[in-house]
DNA sequence: GTTAGGGTTAGGG
DNA sequence: CCCTAACCCTAAC
């Protein structure tokens, strides 16, 4: 309780920049225990190391440049490119020595057109509109080919739908027919004109 | 024991 | 009110 919250210095992030250019990502424990960056970086921990790089490739994962807006929405079949092991990043095939990127100085942000996860939420919703329902992944594999977002969007989006929820505008709730410990979150939405009636399917535990 | 992923909380715009 | 950054917990290797 006597930290609330640690800002990262610069002195700290270029530390690790240069600790994960020098041995690698992934190799946190040998990062904190270099005795160049010790130093530096004692008052982190390796979990601590992880984190700050994992935002630091949030961050750099480039928001706000390319939205390459891809109008194939397939959310009945032909999802081929909703596999299961798909980095959050789009197309990062660029292994060669550090794959992160060095040249994360710059932040295209644009700054006009923001993000807006909300109203993403909603739209990915809106036109799947699937009687059925549409899983959370389905949501967010909507919206990341429609979008770009960021890996974080994945990790607070139960968080935000929650919210959203609370919001009066969707709402969740578990449904028992289901195999196992399945949740069904019904989303409705009203409109002046029209009813919407969403629903998404959510997998608890499987 | 360490790393990776997920979830939660606090702070800032 | 929404988004970003740090922190904590748990599972897999």
């Amino acid at each position: 309780m006597g930290a609330p919250k640690q800002k990262w210095t610069s002195e700290e992030e270029d530390a690790l920049r240069r600790g994960v250019r020098k041995h690698g990502a992934g190799k946190w424990r040998t990062i904190q225990k270099d005795p160049q960056f010790s130093p530096i970086l004692s008052s982190r921990s390796n979990i601590d190391l992880k984190d700050k790089w994992r935002n630091l490739s949030f961050s750099a994962s480039g928001l706000g440049s390319s939205k390459v807006r891809v109008p194939k929405i397939t959310g009945s079949s032909s999802s081929p490119s909703s596999s299961s092991q798909a980095l959050l990043l789009p197309a990062a095939n660029n292994v060669t020595e550090a794959m992160l990127p060095a040249d994360a100085d710059k932040k295209p942000r644009d700054g006009k057109t923001p993000p807006k996860y909300g109203a993403m939420i909603m739209e990915a919703l809106s036109e799947l509109n699937q009687p059925n329902g549409s899983d959370i992944d389905a949501i967010f594999d909507f919206i990341k080919q429609r979008h770009v977002v960021q890996s974080t969007f994945r990790r607070f989006l139960p968080s935000k739908l929650r919210r959203l929820a609370d919001s009066n505008k969707i709402e969740k709730v578990n449904i028992p027919f289901c195999k196992l410990d399945y949740s069904y979150f019904f989303l409705f939405s009203f409109h002046l004109s029209e009813a919407y009636v969403f629903l998404f399917t959510i997998c608890l535990d499987m």
